[in-house]
DNA sequence: GGGCGGTCTATGCTTCCGGATAGGTGGCCT
DNA sequence: AGGCCACCTATCCGGAAGCATAGACCGCCC
C-alpha cells in the first residue's frame, strides 16, 4: 500500500511515517508542502492514499484538495490537521476528502483509519465530530457566572469599575466584588492580569 | 533515561514516543496537558528531561515553564512547538528552558537534541534560530522606545509599577511616566487597556 | 553651540483599586 | 424549613494608579 504524507512539520511527518512503516505492506513517502506533494503524485502516482496537512505551505483549502484528487487520479485524498475545527472537517468531507484526521486522535486509530480510507471509505473520528458539537466552551469559562463574564468583558475593554457599573446598572462596590472574584478564579494578581489571561484563554 | 512528553496532539505524542522508544535506554511517558504533566512530575519525578508543548491546554507561557522546572527539581525542561516564533524560542531559552524544539525539525535530530538536553546543555536548532531573522515588524512597535517596550512587558504580566521598577532598576515614578506615555501612544485609556492592545497587536 | 528626544527623578495631589468585613435578597435543591 | 449560591450593597482603609509640573542628564544631529 503506497501512502503519501504531506506535512510541513518534519518532526511530525518523520515520526508518523516511522510509525506507519512498521505496519506490514505500508510504504510511506513524505513531503513538506503542497508543491512537493503535487510533484510526487505526478511522478509516482497514483498513491493508495494521500494525506495532506490543512495548514501546510501551498495548501489552499478546498481548492488544493480538489487539485490533489485530480493528480491522484481519483484515489483517496485525506486531510490531516492539528488546529482545524469541526466545521472544517465537515467541509472537507463534503468536498470529497477520503477523511479528516485531527492530530488529537490516538496513533493506534491511525492505522485503521488509513486502511479504511485506502479501501475507499470515508473516515472521521466520531469523538472529534461529536464532542465539539456544542462545546467550544472553555473549561475556565464554566467556572465563571454570567455577571462575572459581563464584568470581565468590561475589564478587557479597559474600563474602570465605575464605568462598568454604569453600563451594567451596578454599584461600583459590586463591580469590585466581581473583579476580586474574577482575580481569584482566574488566578490573576490584578485586573490587568485577569484581562490578559481572559484574552489568552479566549474567554470572550 | 526517563523522559516526559506533554503534547495535546495525541497522534503526535504517540508517534514521537514510539519513535523515541526504539532508542535503547529511553523510557518515554506521555500526557496531554500541563496539569497531567505536573501530576506526573510530582508523583514520578524528577525526569531526566521534560518536554512541554507551548500551546497545550493549561500551558501558560513562561509561568508554566518556571513551575515545571520547580516540579522537576531543576532537571531539564524543554519547550516544543509547532507554531511559535523565533522570538518565543529566545524568550524560553532566556528563561532557562533546556531547549526549544520546533516541530519542523527532523526526527533524526530529535534524539541527539534530547540526549544533549538531558545532559544539561541548552539546545536549539541553528537553522530555526537564524532563518527567521526576517521579522514582520509591527508598525506600532516602531513607535515605542526600548524602555517603553520593557515596561509594556511588565504591564502584560500584570505587575505593579513598583514591581516593574524593581525588575528594571527604576523608580516607581519613572515607571508611571512610561505607562502614561504608553497609554498615549497606544491610544489606551489605562494600563489594562494598554496591555490588552499590546496583546491584540502581538507587540511582544 | 543649541536644539531635541529619550531617559530618569522629584513633589504633590486626586482618584481608583484591592481587600476586609458585614450584611441583605432571591432562587434552587433536599 | 434550612442550606447553598449567585447576586447585590455598604463602609472603611491602605496602597496603587493616574496626572501635572518641574528639573536634570545624556547622546545625537543640524
Amino acid at each position: 500500500m503506497k501512502i503519501l504524507l504531506a506535512d510541513d512539520h518534519e518532526l511530525v511527518r518523520d515520526t508518523i511515517s516511522a510509525f506507519l512503516g512498521r505496519e506490514p505492506g505500508m510504504q510511506v513517502s513524505v513531503v513538506g508542502d503542497f508543491a512537493g506533494a503535487a510533484d510526487r503524485m505526478t511522478r509516482e502516482g497514483p498513491f493508495d492514499l494521500v494525506l495532506l496537512d490543512w495548514g501546510m505551505p501551498g495548501m489552499n483549502g478546498l481548492e488544493s484538495l480538489a487539485r490533489a484528487r485530480e493528480l491522484n487520479f481519483g484515489s483517496p485524498v485525506g486531510i490531516i490537521s492539528g488546529t482545524a475545527s469541526r466545521a472544517v472537517a465537515e467541509q472537507v468531507l463534503e468536498a470529497g476528502a477520503a477523511g479528516f484526521l485531527p492530530k488529537s486522535m490516538p496513533a493506534r486509530s491511525l492505522v485503521h483509519a488509513i486502511r479504511f480510507m485506502a479501501a475507499g471509505e470515508q473516515y472521521a473520528p466520531i469523538s472529534f465530530m461529536t464532542e465539539k458539537e456544542e462545546e467550544p466552551e472553555n473549561p475556565l469559562a464554566a467556572r465563571l457566572t454570567k455577571r462575572e463574564m459581563e464584568v470581565l468583558r468590561g475589564l478587557v475593554d479597559g474600563r474602570s469599575n465605575k464605568e462598568i457599573g454604569l453600563s451594567l446598572d451596578l454599584q461600583e462596590v459590586t463591580v469590585k466584588l466581581h473583579v476580586k472574584t474574577l482575580c481569584r478564579k482566574l488566578d490573576a494578581r490584578n485586573r490587568t492580569h485577569a484581562a490578559i489571561i481572559a484574552k489568552e484563554q479566549g474567554l470572550l
